[in-house]
RNA sequence: UGGGGCGUCGUCAAGCGGUAAGACACAGGGUUUUGAUCCCUGCAUUCAGAGGUUCGAAUCCUCUCGCCCCAGCCA
């Protein structure tokens, strides 16, 4: 009864067909993702829209590997790309493959050659590019376009059986070398290749191009609706073309999107991998890149992911998304999801004067300050303890609301605490703090209705553990990494920080990989699943920071 | 200079002839034992530009400008 907006203009089309039951108000989808590299968040959006698209109208979607091209794909590629669209939430039970149909579509081909519509071209790969023509230049005919069938048919069978190199000849749609268009120019359809294909090995020579495998694979598992990207804009009409010369199930209904772009960051394979081949990053699930494999490691859950993709929309413009957006979504999750603890990144050590020397209490700190159904746990408190090093400041401005000389704060969970005086080293930097604490101000709140303006987070020096953490930035320095420059000139060199001994509270010693907690006050964390012999910390986000921003810090 | 697309707030994005949704960001204010969360409030007289049609246009027409994609036996 509330449902009345419209969605984006891909759902506007598909309801408007399943009104018009066209299809017989079926609604099928793709995802069709080539396994030759590592998924990205970019990819995710087509398999959300995909995904999605067909739940909300009953439908089914399917997951293809669009592997026609057994030079550029590998098994480690299908199984990675399984796993992140499983990890994503969605369905992988059935995976398909362009490959199953190799025979069928080797038999359209026989079709289309048997009604003259397409041909054996001999002439090598530089003459068909001449022959091509140029944007503004009609191209020419092949000299071999007019081929007879039987020719054809029989250059074709010898192709198949390997008899010719690579290169030596293709099969070719008869359309028009003088389109305007030029994918119309009697596109290549098959090509020989004599290497190793990961599912279908070594039984086929020749392999068939993209434009002939999409649209009959589409048509065979009987999509209604293939969504791409807006770079297959152009060909649609030969799409369109192979499905009308020959006897398939269904017509398909090819509508192209943009493509995500995000600041700050490069969503290419080809720009992925350089950065991973020239050794800039920790490889493909590093988690400063946005392939999946490397958000999931930095602590990214899949319902963040999926909530980002539903936010951004779908249209045909093409955008570059702020970055913040995606960690918007991130915080959104994250923030209901993430028990909180507490850890000292750069610790400052504080001794309580007046607190005794061997006495060890017990203190209750909630896992989550909204959801009481996520528990409390128990944290110890002695003489000795940690602070953020940022939660002290010698010569504090006023509107620092931390620790300074003479400075009372609430230590969370505990008590109050007044910095007495400072320890200096050699050089003049602080290394510890002698505070004393007011007994009576235990679990945080004073009697006397006497208030603190900050309350900091701290760790029981005694009872602790030591851990490296990340801290991961943006990976480029500027919104557009590739404006007027190499973009690997454009790095961030502070987007990993690594801190030594890092002191935690104790039940993070058995921190689940892949569970993200908030340390109170300074972030989300995850333990990296890389390192798992030693304890080491990714930082997934920042909390947000008004304080900072103000340029209270760094 | 061929063809195909796209231009609405800083960034995404609704809008489909009836007088500019929402989100993020930003700026104020409130709550708060995380300067977090949460909660209010503000934030496009204007829709790339110029003409035109109309009582009325971001929405229709014309022209102009800007940006993206296409000349792989990649997808």
């Amino acid at each position: 009864m509330q449902e009345e907006k419209k969605g984006h203009f891909i759902e506007t089309i598909i309801t408007e067909d399943v009104e018009n039951n066209k299809n017989d108000g079926q609604v099928c989808t793709r995802f069709p993702p080539e396994p030759n590299g590592f998924l990205h968040i970019g990819h995710a959006k087509s398999i959300c829209l995909n995904y999605n698209m067909a739940e909300k109208f009953n439908g089914k979607c399917n997951l293809r590997f669009d592997d026609s091209n057994p030079a550029k794909e590998k098994q480690i590629y299908i199984d990675s790309i399984m796993a992140n669209v499983k990890w994503l939430g969605f369905d992988v039970n059935t995976p398909l493959f362009a490959s199953d149909y190799f025979q069928r579509l080797y038999e359209f081909a026989i079709e289309l050659i048997k009604k003259g519509k397409a041909y054996v071209c001999s002439l090598p790969p530089d003459q068909i590019r001449e022959y091509r023509g140029t944007l503004t230049e009609p191209g020419k005919n092949s000299p071999f376009r007019d081929r007879p069938v039987e020719e054809n048919l029989e250059l074709f069978d010898q192709m198949k059986q390997g008899v010719f190199d690579e290169g030596q000849h293709t099969l070719r749609a008869k359309i028009d070398m003088s389109s305007p268009n030029i994918n119309l120019r009697d596109p290549i359809i098959y090509r020989v290749k004599k290497a190793a294909h990961p599912r279908t090995g070594t039984t086929w020579d020749i392999y068939p191009m993209y434009d002939f495998t999409h649209c009959l694979s589409d048509a065979l598992e009987g999509i209604t609706h293939s969504l791409c990207s807006l770079e297959f804009e152009d060909h649609r009409p030969l799409y369109d073309w192979i499905i009308e010369q020959l006897d398939t199930p269904c017509h398909p209904q090819q509508i192209e999107f943009a493509r995500m772009n995000i600041n700050y960051t490069v969503l290419s394979k080809r720009k992925l991998q350089r950065l991973v081949e020239e050794g800039h990053v920790d490889g493909w699930d590093d988690p400063r890149l946005h392939t999946l494999e490397g958000m999931k490691r930095r602590g990214y859950t899949p319902a963040s992911i999926r909530n980002f993709c539903d936010v951004i929309g779908v249209s045909k413009k093409e955008s570059r998304i702020d970055m913040g957006l995606l960690e918007s979504c991130l915080r959104d999750d994250l923030n209901e999801q993430a028990p909180r603890v507490m850890g000292i990144l750069n610790p400052l050590k504080v001794t309580i004067e007046n607190y005794p020397d061997d006495q060890t209490e017990t203190l209750d700190a909630v896992n989550h300050p909204k959801k009481e159904e996520m528990g409390k746990r128990q944290i110890t408190f002695s003489k000795e303890l940690y602070i953020e090093q940022t939660d002290f400041m010698e010569d504090p401005p006023k509107k620092f609301f931390r620790l300074g000389p003479g400075r009372e704060v609430r230590l969370r969970y505990a008590y109050f605490i007044t910095c007495k005086d400072v320890v200096k080293d050699e050089n003049g930097k602080v290394i510890e703090l002698i505070c004393t604490y007011d007994p009576e101000t235990r679990g945080g709140n004073a009697p006397d209705g006497r208030k603190v303006k900050g309350t900091i987070h701290w760790v029981n020096a005694r009872d602790c553990v030591d851990a490296t953490v990340n801290l991961y930035d943006r990976l480029f320095l500027d919104e557009d990494p590739e404006k007027d420059q190499d973009f690997v000139d454009n790095l961030n060199p502070d987007s990993l920080v690594t801190l030594d001994h890092c002191k935690l509270e104790t039940s993070l010693g058995q921190a689940e990989p892949e569970k993200v907690y908030q340390f109170e006050r300074m972030g989300y964390f995850c333990r990296d699943t890389k390192s798992l012999d030693n304890l080491v910390f990714n930082r997934t986000v920042t909390l947000r920071d008004t304080w900072a921003k103000v340029g209270g810090k760094k």
